[in-house]
RNA sequence: GCGGGGUUAGCUCAGCGGUAGAGCAUCUGCCUUACACGCAGGGGGUCACUGGUUCGAAACCAGUACCCCGCACCA
């Protein structure tokens, strides 16, 4: 019989159908039986917003290739897919939809708009999953989750109410972060600090019943409406005889007192005199705490002035406000200095609006009391964090961690279970309750806030189990085992989901993650529509096929950024290209399929063979040991040395003429054609995890006995395939083939012209290895003939290559500078290592201390040296 | 200010105590019947700097310089 492959490696052919095939045939959906054990993973959920982007193809890919890998590996694995329903990025796109037909999701009012937000996410939702599909992502889809289904929001309310009722979750006015766009607070992560190019300003505040005037510094004149008191250091000899006076405060014309406040002001700072805004500035709202300073909010949640910041500047935008306030000073004579400043301000990430401190009231978690076990189950292994470099950064951010700011002023998310009834009592509670508990009153309204969507986030490894309920899935497969996803967020959601975790389900909700780095560009500039190097995945896909993509991402992900560039997808799409033509070649010279071959006899195999199987079984166990540490740069680019540069450069062109029934018997033509076979069978099965498709594609048409490669058990290392004698003998050869090409080339000489080869080998076995195998250094370095032991005729270039001694007898004496340059070099290169094993062997040091091993390859090394050089010299 | 990372071939990086590596780029030959998305061969590095530890350092320690990333602060 014979296999046959498309003489084109065309992905575009038969990716899409072999994902259907996937799809239909249930190969995602994890066994219903239990004798295996479990792996599961679930997946960092894409925005119903979002587009795949070039980071989520890193992280799929990356998920994928652990989940395949598991799965041939005999693992019941579970990859659970879903969505996040993306509170303030999703209203804003569908806010931006409704501009578009003229009308605000106020005309709409709340139930409208939450329904508007429904349609869209049913009819754009989903998009993002298409998408991964073409990665080629094997997620059970028939699992797949979304943050605000049904069941998560009962999941969500029970957490919340549970907290609520633990003290854990309280209600209270605060200082917050507000995004005067979204008209939401957000919690302190999402709060982004960008250097910026401002002024800093200084404003006289004349001293009440005194001609003195105070100079005090600012960015933000505009607050200076909402000024209660300015403040100095109490040991500032400068001002100290002013506390407890007072200033007028310009244009509002308001007097406020002089402080003293040493954690405030720092003396060495400016002009050591500080304006305070209590309602405006975090720092300032504390100090104003510590002197019961009354708070006026001058800006209102729009980032317009309000009525507290008077008549004259009521509605207008707090950045008008500033250059009007600023020319009334400049007007007054009081504006003392505006100076170039460069200051880092906070931003809201989502919408790049700045972020204005205030007042409200909101709901927060006690973060304290969940930290602390999240701190300690990373510390004592419980979680490992990988790189484990994110470790510190972990530490870090949660031993200083604040309280987190969980409501939202949105309409679309997890509505707060918090009720108010007409006498304004509240009642938190799973149900909805019809009455008050407190007075009976039945006018119930909930509260009008929604959950930061991190909150719902942060249960996602149980919540989509079914968690509160003891299902199967809960039970079968949670805790999950890997989370893999980018260090961004780690804060944002890894480590919530560690404190959740812990603190709902008493496990932490993984035992491992990996952070994957940032996809740069090939000069390790972030990616960014402005610089114009964005890839799009799915463009590259389309050029290249997914299994190419995958593969690039793959071989970089170390755990550090990645440098990315088209370039090098060209050159792994040119691996895939190389995979299909080697697969093409192997298919038409095999005389069985997999379903119908016999195992290999061991005991007849020649030493080719037994080489190439060796070298198979040092890669199997090498990408195996690579996989389980999530190395997947090592374990991508094992494969692909040995798939290329071992299997294709070194064993196909030595089976070739047994293959091709130009040497050896029969019985040697089906041995090679068994084990071109295996290699290829056990190549496409270690590879299969990061191409998938390619594998699958030549993988059915060489008939193997599973239905699908990807449910095909995955290679491990046996013992037995062990050739250490084989490997010994080969790379011989192959340094032979490699030296005898050389001096060719060196000398100029073409293919066509044949030379004799002496070599020497002193042992019998090795004396008949090259007799027997001389054919095949004959053919590969392209010799007239090699003889074994005999003696080189003068003049001849002579080497010892892996320590066996090699004369070439070239047909005329052609020496070119070149080749003279050459041998010197070789020669300085060997004299230099040689007297360097020398010393070394001379230091007693060296030999009382160094390890026997050591000690004996150097020896081996010097002797190896001496018998080199002496040939080499005798070259000149 | 606190914490972390980096500096190895032209570029992008791996190696992290025992003879300097990969991919890409480059140069020289080859259309050798699987593949020119290919084959073969070559060139190219005082492993940032200064000390220390060690028989032995690109690797470990300390310091210096430059670069990057978090967090905090920024009147």
């Amino acid at each position: 019989m014979s296999l046959e492959l498309a003489k084109r490696y065309e992905p575009k052919e038969f990716e899409q159908k072999l994902y259907e095939f996937w799809e239909r045939g249930e190969f995602f959906t994890p066994m219903a039986y239990r004798e295996r054990p479990k792996f599961s993973i679930v997946i960092p959920p894409p925005n119903v917003t979002g587009r795949l982007h070039i980071g989520h193809a890193l992280v799929n890919t990356l998920q994928d290739i652990v989940v395949r890998w598991k799965r041939m590996s005999g693992f019941n694995t579970l990859w659970l897919p879903g969505t996040d329903h993306a509170g303030i990025a999703t209203q804003m796109v569908v806010d931006r939809e409704l501009t578009k037909q003229g009308i605000s999701r106020f005309d709409l009012g709340r139930e409208k708009f939450e329904e508007r937000v429904w349609q869209w996410k049913e009819q754009y939702g989903n998009e993002i999953i298409d998408q991964l599909k073409r990665l080629g992502s094997s997620a059970d889809w028939t699992r797949l989750r979304f943050t605000m289904d049904e069941g998560l929001s009962r999941a969500v309310r029970h957490v919340f109410v549970t907290l609520y009722n633990d003290g854990l979750i309280y209600r209270d006015l605060a200082m917050i972060n507000w995004c005067p766009n979204c008209r939401t607070a957000i919690s302190d992560v999402e709060v982004e600090f960008r250097e910026q190019n401002g002024k800093l300003y200084t404003i006289e505040y004349p001293v009440v019943g005194s001609d003195r005037r105070l100079s005090v510094a600012t960015t933000r004149p505009e607050t200076m409406l909402g000024d209660t008191a300015v403040a100095v250091h109490p040991e500032d000899d400068r001002y100290k005889n002013l506390i407890g006076g007072e200033v007028l405060l310009p244009i509002a014309n308001r007097r406020i007192p002089i402080i003293g406040d040493a954690i405030l002001v720092d003396p060495e700072f400016g002009t050591g005199v500080v304006k305070v805004t209590p309602a405006h500035d975090k720092n300032d709202y504390e100090t104003g705490q510590r002197h019961h300073l009354s708070q006026i909010q001058v800006i209102d949640e729009t980032g317009h002035m309000s009525d507290e910041a008077g008549p004259e500047f009521k509605g207008l935008d707090r950045f008008e406000a500033r250059k009007k306030i600023l020319a009334q000073l400049k007007e007054q004579g009081l504006l003392a200095e505006a100076k170039d400043y460069t200051n880092s301000i906070g931003v809201h990430g989502k919408c790049d609006t700045i972020i204005e401190p205030m007042i409200s009231r909101q709901w927060f978690v006690k973060i304290e009391p969940l930290a602390k076990p999240a701190v300690d189950v990373v510390r004592n292994g419980g979680v490992q964090i990988l790189p484990q470099t994110w470790e510190a950064t972990y530490f870090n951010w949660m031993e200083n961690i604040h309280d987190w700011t969980i409501s939202r002023q949105l309409w679309w998310g997890h509505r707060i279970p918090a009720f108010y009834c007409s006498n304004g009592h509240m009642t938190v509670s799973e149900t909805d309750p019809v009455s008050c508990p407190q007075c009976g009153s039945t006018e119930m309204r909930q509260e009008t806030d929604v959950l930061d969507t991190w909150f719902s986030s942060a249960l996602w490894p149980f919540s989509t189990m079914g968690w509160p309920d003891n299902t199967p899935d809960y039970q079968n497969f949670y805790p999950t085992d890997v989370l893999i996803t980018g260090f961004d967020i780690l804060f944002f959601w890894v480590a919530r989901m560690i404190m959740m975790g812990l603190r709902f389900t008493d496990k932490a909700p993984f035992s491992t993650v990996f952070l994957n780095g940032l996809v740069r560009d090939e000069f390790g500039q972030k990616m960014s529509k402005t610089k114009g190097n964005v890839i799009d995945p799915l463009d590259v896909i389309d050029e290249f096929g997914a299994d190419a993509v995958r593969f690039t991402l793959a071989i970089f992900a170390s755990g550090r950024d990645i440098p990315l560039a088209r370039t090098r997808m060209q050159g792994y799409a040119a691996f895939a290209n190389k995979i299909w033509n080697a697969s093409r070649f192997a298919m038409m010279h095999v005389d069985t399929d997999l379903k119908s071959a016999k195992a290999i006899n061991r005991d007849s195999l020649r030493t080719v063979e037994r080489w190439i199987l060796s070298r198979l079984n040092d890669t199997t166990r090498s990408v195996n040991k690579a996989l389980s540490a999530f190395r997947f740069d090592e374990a991508s680019n094992l494969i692909y040395h040995f798939f290329w540069h071992e299997f294709c450069d070194w064993y196909i062109e030595m089976a070739k003429p047994v293959l091709l029934g130009k040497h050896g018997s029969e019985g040697d033509q089906h041995q090679a054609k068994r084990v071109l076979l295996e290699v290829l069978d056990r190549s496409l099965r270690l590879l299969h995890p990061f191409m998938p498709f390619i594998t699958e594609e030549i993988w059915q048409k060489l008939g193997g006995v599973e239905p699908s490669i990807m449910v095909a058990p995955y290679p491990i290392a046996e013992d037995v395939l062990e050739d250490s004698e084989a490997e010994r003998l080969m790379t011989a050869v192959k340094a032979l083939i490699t030296a005898v090409r050389n001096a060719r080339a060196e000398r100029g000489f073409t293919p066509k012209d044949r030379f004799k080869v002496y070599l020497r080998a002193d042992k019998s076995r090795e004396a008949n290895f090259f007799t027997e195998y001389g054919y095949l250094i004959i053919e590969l370095a392209r010799l007239s003939e090699l003889v074994v032991n005999a003696e080189a005729p003068e003049g001849a270039q002579q080497d010892v290559i892996e320590g066996f001694p090699i004369a070439i007898e070239f047909p005329e004496k052609v020496v070119t500078r070149e080749q003279l340059e050459r041998t010197q070099r070789e020669i300085e290169k060997t004299r230099a290592e040689l007297q360097a094993t020398e010393a070394r062997l001379a230091n007693e040091q060296f030999v009382a201390n160094a390890p026997p091993a050591v000690v004996e390859t150097t020896r081996a090394r010097h002797a190896e040296l001496v018998a080199r050089l002496e040939k080499l010299e005798q070259n000149q």
